[in-house]
DNA sequence: AGCACGCCGACT
DNA sequence: GTCGGCGTGCTC
């Protein structure tokens, strides 16, 4: 009898594949453990072991795996169900789930390694330039990699050249695997074993009266070893005796010092390990406490809606605790830049170290210790909390899932696949794992208020700030009619200067909101018209002053500005439109005397990227922070009484289904920034288009008329949430046959699905990195079963891949696309 | 997705 | 004539 394995494997392939495993592999293998497999003719994958059998494949003959690479499954049967969930969901393969669901360190690949033939006599007149090159290297450094021999002789493909070589019997392929993975290992030492007692040590020291240095550090190692009794740290003694580490090094290498290694966690909390008392919950967060509870036990998923500042963290902080207490696992899960210190610091002041925290600026090797943790059940990842990919963590017993700031965008992960929306999947975890799952947010998206309307969702909310703070005072200011009567000063209207001369007077801070940023998006010639576009993409080149260059913000390439017309050679160059740098600029000249920062991607770039920034405003080094919507989320900063958002209209005329609702959100989540402790806020909101309704809801706090409104037009215009949507991008290199193609496509569409077919269309920017885009939308309404078009389009794209000439261009799905 | 295999243009 | 480009098909 035979034994096979079952494998998913990292890549966009539907099917599992079979490998063959001796009977002790199999015995000792378990679904969710990692192997290493042969695939194709050279590379060698990590492949996850989904199932064992012992049939036999009929068509082929399985390949023997390479190795084990786990001594226990890292992936538990919950997670492959809702890996398999995703994937038929949203349109990918499971490998594809597989691949973005583990941290990178885990999945191991292949690397071809380069050796020198140390038996052959190499006939250096024999071989060619690039060939000798190479042999060259090989002199110098035994091992080469694919890629160093590419950077050797400058081109792409150098299969050929290695072939060649090989035929020569110069050089030696390999192949290698390695676990990326390294424990942290923190040097520690002691005395050497021949000087332990008292006596030994007395010599010692006389013996080292010629070496101050040394016997400084012997002195200082006994003192440390006095006040504690932990091991010692080589740089604990470094820093005690305030020697260098060469002298250390060579204690040790006398023997005297004796080194060795202690295997430690990159994530740890090194803070106050005593729990600070929880804030008694005011009686509007005590009943949404209880409402919350009530609707748990019908196991329903909870919309709590809670204006900015409301307190809704100290209600999750309750609700943690209690499912912590029954000894389940907890989940709270962030848009990834809200993941800020200031809330994790908050968290952790809670429940000290039974916090872990894991998201995108944390790196493999932390991430490894994470997921490692969980799997072991450790104490330290009881609660978690994390930007949407933690979603995929190995939990076993999660009792709770919370997802803050329900409505963002960004919970939808755009690229690559898996496109899964993490509120809605973390839904479904939590039925999978039969807990319970919370949406918070002071805005939610027309989709969760809408399920809770209808009663699918158990609902509650807080309307009032914590402290009893008054909701800021909005203004709306008209700039058309201010710039009609040329009384803007930049792009700065009489209105808000005054505010912010008076908040800068009472010695409070002001925020500042333009949702662009660089210096300007355009930079135009005022003699030709000419503006300078990105050679790959269809869109002009956005102006960064402090760099002196002109980027592109889709495919990153960047020149230098020019200083005359590249069309016209006059020097008469003008910009259009302004950016986050534009505004800094500006306020530096119209307020010489504050300090002004901003805050956004180009300046948050790094692992301690924002917490710079907004550590220095919150000990207000800073009087006034511009920045893009990074400023919106989950920032608490006590002196903040006034902010300005520069334009309103940008945000509103996006073109896009949701531009309206998206600007309701983001406008009222800044806003929420102004006057969170005793006084009120200010806001003032400039536009051209002042009697919008969105402004109007927005300065009014009025999300029950927005819902009605949008609800509305949604329905009128077969959009979510009445309906579903999934969006198809073509993309390809080749503008008519991205056109044929698409139209090929979207023909077969029609014929199964009539009018709900849109497009397809080029997008606002139809080409990125030189390729041609297209969109084509898909309408699903309440009658149709959902799963059942998903059938149709996948049946759609087979035959569209049977013509050879449509094949290489690319289908995306997206399904639920925002 | 990679990667090999196989068929056509631009250089020695 | 070769080298290297890209289209096509397969991967247990």
């Amino acid at each position: 009898m035979q034994n096979f394995i079952n494998v998913i494997l990292p890549i966009p392939l539907e099917k599992l594949f079979t490998y063959k495993v001796t009977s002790e592999q199999a015995n000792f293998l378990k679904p969710g453990m990692r192997v290493a497999v042969p695939f194709g003719k050279s590379k060698i994958y990590t492949a996850l072991v989904h199932s064992s059998h012992t049939t036999a494949p009929e068509v082929y003959e399985a390949k023997e795996i390479h190795q084990i690479l786990d001594e226990g499954p890292i992936v538990n049967e919950i997670q492959l169900l809702h890996w398999q969930w995703i994937a038929d969901y949203y349109m990918c393969t499971v490998g594809e789930v597989f691949r973005s669901a583990l941290p990178s360190a885990f999945l191991l690949e292949s690397e071809t390694l380069i050796l020198k033939n140390q038996k052959a006599e190499v006939d250096e007149g024999n071989l060619k330039d690039d060939e000798f090159l190479i042999f060259e290297a090989l002199q110098h450094q035994s091992i080469l990699k694919v890629h160093e021999v590419a950077a050797i002789v400058d081109r792409k493909n150098v299969l050929p050249i290695l072939n060649r070589l090989i035929e020569k019997n110069v050089i030696l392929l390999k192949e290698e695997i390695y676990e990326q993975y390294k424990p942290k290992l923190v040097r520690y030492v002691k005395l050497g074993i021949g000087y332990q007692s008292e006596k030994n040590l007395e010599k010692l020291l006389e013996s080292l009266t010629r070496a101050p240095k040394q016997s400084q550090i012997i002195l200082s190692l006994f003192q440390l070893q006095a006040t504690s009794k932990k091991p010692i740290k080589v740089s604990e003694l470094e820093a005690a005796s305030s020697s260098s580490r060469a002298v250390i090094k060579t204690l040790i290498d006398k023997e005297i010092l004796e080194e060795y290694h202690i295997r430690r966690d990159r994530v740890e909390y090194d803070g106050n390990v005593d729990n600070a008392d929880l804030k008694s919950l005011n009686e509007y967060q005590e009943k949404a406490l209880s409402d919350i509870q009530e609707a748990f036990k019908e196991n329903k998923t909870t919309l709590l809606q809670g204006v900015t500042s409301s307190g809704k963290t100290e209600v999750y902080v309750k609700l943690i605790e209690d499912c912590i207490q029954t000894g389940r696992q907890a989940l709270y899960l962030l848009p990834e830049i809200a993941l800020t210190t200031q809330l994790i610091g908050r968290l952790q002041e809670y429940f000290g170290e039974k916090v872990s925290v894991y998201h995108s600026k944390y790196n493999v090797q932390e991430r490894v210790e994470v997921w490692n943790n969980i799997v072991a059940q450790k104490p330290k990842a009881q609660i978690v909390i994390g930007a949407r990919s933690s979603l995929f963590l190995p939990f076993s017993n999660l009792g709770l899932i919370i997802v803050d700031e329900e409505h963002e965008g960004s919970f939808k992960q755009f690229d690559p696949a898996p496109r899964y929306h993490a509120r809605d999947a973390a839904i479904v975890l939590a039925k999978l794992h039969k807990s319970n799952t919370l949406l918070g947010s002071a805005t939610p998206s027309l989709e969760t208020f809408n399920n809770s309307k209808t009663g699918k969702y158990g609902y509650t909310k807080i309307t009032r700030r914590y402290g009893n703070v008054l909701m800021p005072e909005m203004e709306i200011v008209d700039i058309k009619e201010q710039s009609r009567k040329r009384r803007m000063k930049g792009h700065f209207s009489e209105r808000l200067l005054e505010e912010i001369t008076e908040t800068l007077e009472v010695g409070e801070q002001v925020i500042i909101f333009q949702n662009r940023r660089g210096y300007a998006p355009i930079v135009e010639c005022k003699t030709c018209g000419h503006s300078p576009q990105c050679p790959n993409c269809d869109v002009s080149l956005t102006y960064h002053q402090y760099k002196k260059q002109l980027r592109c913000h889709y495919c990153s390439h960047h020149i230098a500005l020019q200083e005359s017309c590249q069309a016209c050679g006059s020097s008469t160059l003008d910009t259009k439109g302004f950016g986050t740098e534009q505004v800094e600029q500006e306020l530096h000249e119209l307020f010489p005397e504050a300090k002004v920062g901003r805050m956004d991607l180009d300046t948050t770039r790094g692992k301690h990227g924002y917490e710079r920034i907004i550590t220095s405003f919150e000990q207000q080094e800073l009087d006034i922070l511009v920045g893009t919507q990074m400023l919106t989320k989950g920032l608490d900063f006590r002196n903040v009484n006034l902010v300005g958002i520069m334009n309103a209209d940008s945000l509103l005329n996006f073109p896009d289904y949701r531009a309206h609702e998206r600007s309701f959100q983001l406008l009222t989540q800044v806003a929420g920034r102004a006057g969170r402790t005793k006084k009120r806020g200010k806001v003032i909101i400039q536009s051209y288009n002042p009697y919008h309704q969105i402004l109007k809801q927005v300065s009014t706090n009025d999300y029950d008329e927005m819902f009605k409104e949008q609800l509305y037009e949604r329905e009128q215009y077969k959009y979510p949430p009445a309906n579903r949507i999934i969006k198809i991008t073509f993309k390809h290199k080749d503008y008519n046959k991205l056109n044929e193609a698409s139209e090929w496509f979207s023909k077969g569409l029609r014929n199964a699905f009539g009018g709900n077919v849109l497009g397809p269309e080029f997008p606002p920017v139809a080409r990125i990195r030189n390729q041609y885009l297209k969109h084509v939308l898909v309408k699903i309404n309440s009658e149709q079963s959902v799963a059942q078009v998903k059938r149709n389009i996948k049946r759609i794209e087979k035959s569209f891949n049977a013509i050879a000439f449509y094949r290489s261009v690319r289908v995306i799905y997206n399904v639920d696309h925002i």
